[in-house]
RNA sequence: GGCCCUAUCGUCUAACGGCUAGGACACAUCCCUUUCACGGAUGAAAUCGGGGUUCGAUUCCCCGUAGGGUCACCA
C-alpha cells in the first residue's frame, strides 16, 4: 500500500550507459523510497536531443531492471515539451525570464533573471548549506520556448509530480541555488509552495580519490554484469559505498545484505558525508559471499550456462554429477565468467572423463599399488570422500601424507592443483577410481 | 582562480563529549590441508596540523592544510 506520502525521481539522462555512480544513486532513492512505502519515478531527461539516444535510454533500463530495482512511474522529458512551454510562457510573461538577444552573434536565448539574492537549503546529509547567487549572472534555461535546458525542465517535473526527496550526487550541490531559484519564480507565478528536501550523496571515487570515470577502467553496470558479478554483489557493494548499516542505535556488524534487507535497514542517517573509493577487491568479496547465497537451482543453472559445450559431450557427464562438483567449483572462483575460463583451461575435465598423465607430475608413486589396494577393499556402496579419507589416513601418515596422497591426487586428476583426492575419488565413484590408478601404475 | 563540499587503519566504515578507537576488505603469520581453494586463529595498520570550548575531545567552534566537486546554449 503506498502512502505517497514520499515522492523521490530517478533522473538519468540517457547519454550514455547506466554507471556505477547513476546505479547508487538509483538504489539509495529506491532504498528510501521503498522503506518508507513511497513513491519512485524514474524520468528519462533526455532534453538533449544531440546526445540523447534511444539505445542508451533501454541499456539504463535493463539495468535497473538487473539490479531489481523497479519504479512506479516511468516519464520522459522529450514528451513533456507542452508542459515545460506553459511555464515558460509564465515566466516571461512575469519578467523572471526574458529572451536574450545580445549572445554575441549566436542564436537568441532564454535567461532566467537572477534577483541575486542569497539561498540557504537545509540539505538532509550535510546540514545548511548557503549560496549567494548574485555570481552565477543570468543563466540560460531554454534555447527558445519549445527547447527547455536541464534546470527549467528538471524543477518544472519536480513540481509537477510532486518530488518530496531529491537525492542526487554531490555533484549537483552547485546546481541546487539555481533550481531553488527557479522553483521560487514558478512558485509566484501559481502559487504552490515548493517543499522538496535535498539528500546530496558522496560521490563514488577512482583510487586516486578524484570522480570515477571512464580514464579509471569499468564504469558501466554492464561491464560488470558482462564479467559474471551478480546484481545482488553489486547491490550489496553499492550501498556499502558512502553508506553504512552500523550507524545508529540498532547497529548492526552485518556486512552482507539482501535488497530486502536494505530496504528495511536504509535510512539517510547512515550516509557518508565524503566520498568513497570504489574498491574491486571488496566487490569481489561481495561476489564470493552472495554467490554462497545463492539458491541451490539457480546455482546450477548459472554454472551450467557458463560450461562450454564440449563438457557435456563426456562420457560421464551428468547432471547429478555436475551438482555433487558445484560446491568444489564456487569456492575457486570469484564471479561466474571465471567457470567458463577455467573450463576451457581443463579445470573440471577430470570429473568427467580420465585425465591425461605426465609421468614426471606423478613422480615416484612407490605407494600407489598399496593405496589401490586399500581402497579397493571399500565397499562400493560406502565410497564417500570420509570413508576414503579414514581408510587411507594411518597409512598415508606412516609412510609420509606427501609421498602418498600425492601420487594418488595426480593419477585421479592429472593437475597441479585440485581438491584433495578422497573428495575426487568419492565423486567419480570407486570403479573409476581405481581404474585411473591402475593407469598410473602402467607409466 | 571564485564558489561549495569533505577529512578515523591502504580501502569501506563504527564510536552522534566519556571502555584499550570496534568491524569488514586487502595484507602478514600460524592452524587445517604435504596441491589449489574453502575454513579457523592471530597480527600489523587510523582519528591531517594548530588553536580554542570542556573535568574530558575522533566527536563542538575557529584557522590552516590537503583532497574533491562545480563554474555550458550537457545533464
Amino acid at each position: 500500500m503506498k502512502t505517497e506520502s514520499i515522492i523521490t525521481r530517478f533522473a538519468p539522462s540517457p547519454t550514455g550507459n547506466l554507471h556505477l555512480g547513476g546505479a547508487r544513486t538509483a538504489l539509495f532513492n529506491y532504498l528510501f523510497t521503498a522503506k518508507q512505502n513511497g513513491r519512485i519515478i524514474l524520468r528519462i531527461d533526455d532534453t538533449d536531443n544531440e546526445r540523447s539516444r534511444p539505445e542508451y535510454e533501454e541499456s539504463i533500463k535493463s539495468g535497473l531492471a538487473w539490479l531489481g530495482l523497479s519504479f512506479d512511474q516511468e516519464i520522459k522529458q522529450s514528451e513533456r515539451t507542452d508542459i515545460y512551454r506553459r511555464y515558460l510562457k509564465q515566466l516571461l510573461a512575469g519578467g523572471q525570464a526574458y529572451v536574450s538577444t545580445d549572445e554575441g552573434g549566436r542564436e537568441p536565448v532564454i535567461r532566467f533573471k537572477n534577483p541575486n539574492r542569497l539561498i540557504r537549503f537545509t540539505d538532509l546529509i550535510r546540514g545548511n548549506i548557503e549560496f549567494d547567487t548574485s555570481d552565477l549572472g543570468d543563466f540560460v534555461i531554454a534555447k527558445d520556448e519549445n527547447r527547455p535546458l536541464y534546470h527549467l525542465a528538471s524543477v518544472i517535473d519536480d513540481r509537477e509530480l510532486g518530488i518530496t526527496h531529491i537525492i542526487r550526487g554531490e555533484d549537483h550541490i552547485s546546481n541546487t541555488p539555481r533550481q531553488i531559484l527557479i522553483t521560487e519564480a514558478l512558485a509566484v507565478a501559481d502559487e504552490i509552495k515548493p517543499t522538496v528536501a535535498y539528500a546530496h550523496i558522496p560521490l563514488i571515487l577512482a583510487p586516486d580519490r578524484s570522480k570515477l570515470s571512464k580514464r579509471h577502467g569499468a564504469v558501466d553496470l554492464r561491464q560488470y554484469r558482462e564479467q559474471g558479478y551478480l546484481p545482488e554483489a553489486m547491490i550489496n557493494f553499492l550501498a556499502s559505498l558512502g553508506w553504512s548499516a552500523q550507524a545508529g542505535k540498532e547497529g548492526t556488524n552485518q556486512e552482507i545484505f539482501t535488497l530486502t534487507e536494505l530496504t528495511k535497514l536504509f535510512s539517510l542517517d547512515g550516509i557518508q558525508k565524503s566520498g568513497a573509493v570504489f574498491n574491486q577487491d571488496k566487490l569481489d568479496w561481495f561476489n564470493r559471499e552472495q554467490i554462497k547465497r545463492l539458491p541451490a537451482d539457480e546455482l546450477f543453472t548459472q554454472i551450467k550456462n557458463q560450461l562450454p559445450e564440449n563438457i557435456f559431450t563426456r562420457p560421464t557427464y551428468s547432471d547429478e554429477r555436475l551438482r555433487q562438483i558445484i560446491p568444489l567449483i564456487t569456492e575457486r572462483i570469484t564471479v561466474f565468467n571465471d567457470i567458463r575460463r577455467l573450463a576451457e583451461e581443463g579445470e573440471y575435465d577430470f570429473y568427467f572423463s580420465p585425465p591425461g598423465l605426465a609421468k614426471e607430475m606423478l613422480g615416484p608413486a612407490k605407494y600407489l599399488a598399496q593405496t589401490k589396494e586399500i581402497i579397493d577393499q571399500i565397499d562400493k556402496d560406502d565410497f564417500t570422500a570420509e570413508v576414503i579419507k579414514d581408510k587411507l589416513w594411518d597409512f598415508a601418515t606412516a609412510n609420509g601424507r606427501g609421498e602418498v596422497l600425492w601420487p594418488l591426487r595426480v593419477a585421479l586428476t592429472g593437475r597441479e592443483k585440485s581438491p584433495d583426492p578422497f573428495t575426487v575419488a568419492a565423486i567419480i565413484g570407486k570403479e573409476e577410481t581405481l581404474s585411473r590408478i591402475s593407469y598410473a601404475l602402467t607409466l
